[in-house]
DNA sequence: AAGTGGTCTAGACCACTAC
DNA sequence: TAGTGGTCTAGACCACTTA
């Protein structure tokens, strides 16, 4: 190892062995290139690498601190549903259950940050992996985000048109463990109350909330992820 | 916005307005930097910060070329569990509830890539949150990696002497909905077969493989992710 | 063999913020 | 107000990989 991973690498050493507590502060960076003989860019580099994995926090002024709880962090990638299952070595295939005009309900406004009972686009999909069900997808829409004429989503997924024609900005995804409710139990073909992982998501465009969306998964879907 | 964020943004903007297609080649670092009218520095600076993201992928001699699939990433912060507690503005308490040396099953020696059976230190902890059951953690420890005298697991969480003392170099965690076993049931207290999230996860240390824990979190529970 | 991205340097300016 | 990190520049060398 060599150049800016070499220095991380030692700034990481020095971290985990106690020599610079947690809390504590660290030398700056014109006296860290100095020790290590190298350009202060170069300290920079390895050290604002390790502030973006959350080991040190940097402020102008304050220096450059220990975080006081070792953050490990992992990385999720969000699939597109079709390529998610393509990669299974499954064929894909969706239905398009529902899709009409409705007054969202108010954890999704809420959510969002629209007016209460704001009309929304509601889509329900079911997506298949090799004939089998293996998401169903609930979605909220924002109408202001799609063009004139509107695309047909019975030909192209809800999922993958967002995502190849809405610049999202920011978001965030939760999950839960949630017993099957009576529609969903019929739709996934499981019995009602079993076990299912449901990923809750919200996304905002560049100037608008564009959709809320519940991913209710089939049995046994694992979602991994590697840090 | 300035500087290399506001040319990571032109970027952004001409790969989504598809001026720049998914899997094409888009304009070297000097091209770019010529026509920004900037140092080639910065427009790597961008540029760095995309592939990071998953937008482009970037190899030597072959060029930058817009990432064919539009993967959204999305980062998890694992907690300590005790902060995750106290966070939620609830006080902490853990029990552990076995403590033995034991041969690991083979989907635990074969995650951690050890020998079939193997001698391991099994450790089950029980987390509660405001009192109540809120986290069962199974956990299988690779012995190697404890000092001697080694720590004592009924005062210092496992969970937390490790992320403390040992550098974690690398792993995966993977979430799942799964229905409470009786050993769950009785010692989260709920009905079995209720709808439990189960997060996985394997860590490797920098020589030795460290551990596998299974976590089980009591109902209701939400794992949160931003984008 | 040649062009690309990855990295480093030495120097500079600036915004921010703790003091 | 002074010191810190954030950023930019112009130039350079190198490893890698594809043609």
């Amino acid at each position: 190892m060599q150049g800016w991973e070499a220095i991380r690498a030692e700034v990481l050493r020095r971290i985990r062995a106690r020599e610079w507590p947690p809390g504590g502060l660290i030398p700056g960076e014109e006296a860290l290139s100095e020790e290590f003989g190298v350009a202060r860019a170069t300290v920079n580099r390895a050290l604002t690498a390790l502030a973006e994995a959350g080991v040190i926090e940097r402020k102008k002024r304050a220096g450059t601190r220990v975080a006081e709880l070792p953050v490990r962090r992992a990385r999720l990638d969000i699939p597109v549903i079709r390529l998610d299952v393509l990669a299974r070595g499954l064929a894909y295939r969706f239905d398009l259950l529902a899709d009409r005009m409705a007054p969202a309900p108010v954890p999704v406004t809420a959510r969002l940050g629209l007016p209460e009972g704001a009309p929304m686009r509601y889509l329900e999909t079911l997506h298949l992996a090799g004939g089998r069900p293996y998401v169903l997808e609930s979605r909220w829409l924002n109408p202001a985000v799609l063009p004139e004429p509107a695309p047909d989503f019975a030909r192209e997924s809800v999922n993958e048109w967002l995502v190849m024609h809405v610049s999202l900005v920011s978001g965030d995804i939760a999950f839960t463990a949630e017993p099957a409710s009576a529609r969903e139990a019929e739709v996934l073909g499981v019995a009602p109350g079993t076990a299912l992982l449901v990923a809750e998501r919200t996304t905002q465009g560049t100037d608008a909330p564009v959709t809320f969306v519940r991913l209710a998964h089939a049995p046994g879907h694992r979602v991994q992820m590697a840090f």
